[in-house]
DNA sequence: CTCCTAAAGTTGTAGGATGATTGGTATATA
DNA sequence: TATATACCAATCATCCTACAACTTTAGGAG
């Protein structure tokens, strides 16, 4: 007879509805929902059954809600929160392998698939490492170059990629900052270089030995720090 | 006056409990919780707080109730829910582009990093996946081809990668299938016995090699279908 | 205009009541 | 005894009301 499982929950029908709400943009990130008590009347539940779905996303990271001020769409994904909360209980190195894995495959892709405006973006994020490397803004490198990063990997046309990276790159942001912090301005700017030029050659060997050698260098970083 | 934030909503709190309780295994996977009378006075919160805090652990893939029944303990990690939700909405192709991406790395990784204990094994998925040709099983070759692919991540001995890589493998596992059941048996045992010779022998570059070979038909057999 | 207070609006927590589903027990029947 | 049925207790699902805590806004005092 194979009865079909079980009847779905009021509580997730409503989440799901929600969900699709913000998936879709229709409740866009940084607005306000409305007050429980429409929200009651919308959905046409109770306040205990619309208080639990609300709480589950807002567990999953795609709500928050201030008492007495209201409730806010955080994001629309709850990727981020979960993979901040497996990544908590993970070993660092194990990630940061990871996600330089990610980063060697980026790589390879950008140097396919990359475009003109792809290569424009990147030469900037580079001048901007330089810049802030002139004035001794350690800061202001940290963050460029890890933008230059991060765009490599948008060069490399895979979403999934992408919201992989960018999740797991939130995750460990700490120790990534840290470990630069404590390698200066000097290390890759060359390495940068390189790189760039293989990608915007569409050079894909090229473009894998040089971030082989940016990784083996990171790698090398982090051993001594851990280990210093 | 810099105010410290929020207060750390009561459900917050409960669900972080639980979480604690679930992730050192005191409550293992499987197992029933407490009916909510009860955890209602272990917790010294009221039915709807301690609710809201389950409802938020089941929608994360944590917990599992059933009415009438009680609630179970389904997972101790939330990763395999958020990743399968996600990649409901992504491109298979891309998906499928990580998965291979993490499998050339586990490859590498591998041919460092295996024991003896992992290169038994993985002889043993190869003569298995040999047997189910034999007597024309295909689900049982298809079953230990995933086994020794993703034996080889084990070897890689990082358990982000391996957990990624199994949590994407459940959530696109029917795609896999179809994919593999429009081959057949023939395709890459020769592949399978030449990546085992270099994990063994521990040549990262052969390991490489091949692994980028199995990659490229694996990618072209994708292609295949979906363009036929 | 500025500051303070009060009120209204909103989420947080508590407790109780009823319905729906499940699992087990006792009973009746063959 | 074995089996099927009916019943009952346990448990989660949903709804309701009430109050507390916090935020925002409006209005009044100075």
């Amino acid at each position: 007879m194979l009865k079909k499982t079980s009847r779905v929950s009021l509580v997730e029908q409503v989440a799901s509805q929600m969900e699709e709400l913000i998936g879709n943009g229709h409740w866009a990130v940084g607005n306000k929902l409305p007050p429980e008590m429409q929200l009651m009347e919308e959905f046409g539940v109770s306040r205990n059954t619309l208080r639990e779905a609300i709480r589950a996303l807002v567990h999953a990271g795609l709500l928050e809600t201030k008492q007495g001020s209201g409730t806010v769409v955080r994001s629309k994904s709850s990727l981020g929160v979960a993979l901040h909360r497996h990544f908590e209980k993970s070993s660092l190195i194990e990630t940061l392998e990871v996600r330089l894995a990610l980063e060697r495959e980026a790589a390879q892709l950008a140097a396919k698939r990359r475009s003109e405006a792809d290569v424009k973006k990147l030469q900037e994020y580079i001048k901007q490492c330089q810049a802030a490397a002139e004035i001794k803004d350690l800061e202001a490198f940290i963050s460029a170059d890890i933008s230059f990063h991060q765009m490599i990997v948008k060069a490399a046309k895979n979403q999934v990629l992408l919201d992989l990276y960018e999740h797991m790159t939130d995750a460990i942001y700490t120790s990534i900052h840290d470990i630069m912090l404590d390698s200066q301005f000097s290390y890759d700017n060359e390495i940068h270089h390189e790189l760039l030029e293989a990608i915007c050659e569409q050079d894909i060997h090229g473009a894998s030995t040089y971030v082989n050698e940016y990784i083996h260098t990171f790698k090398k970083r982090f051993t001594n720090i851990t280990e210093g």
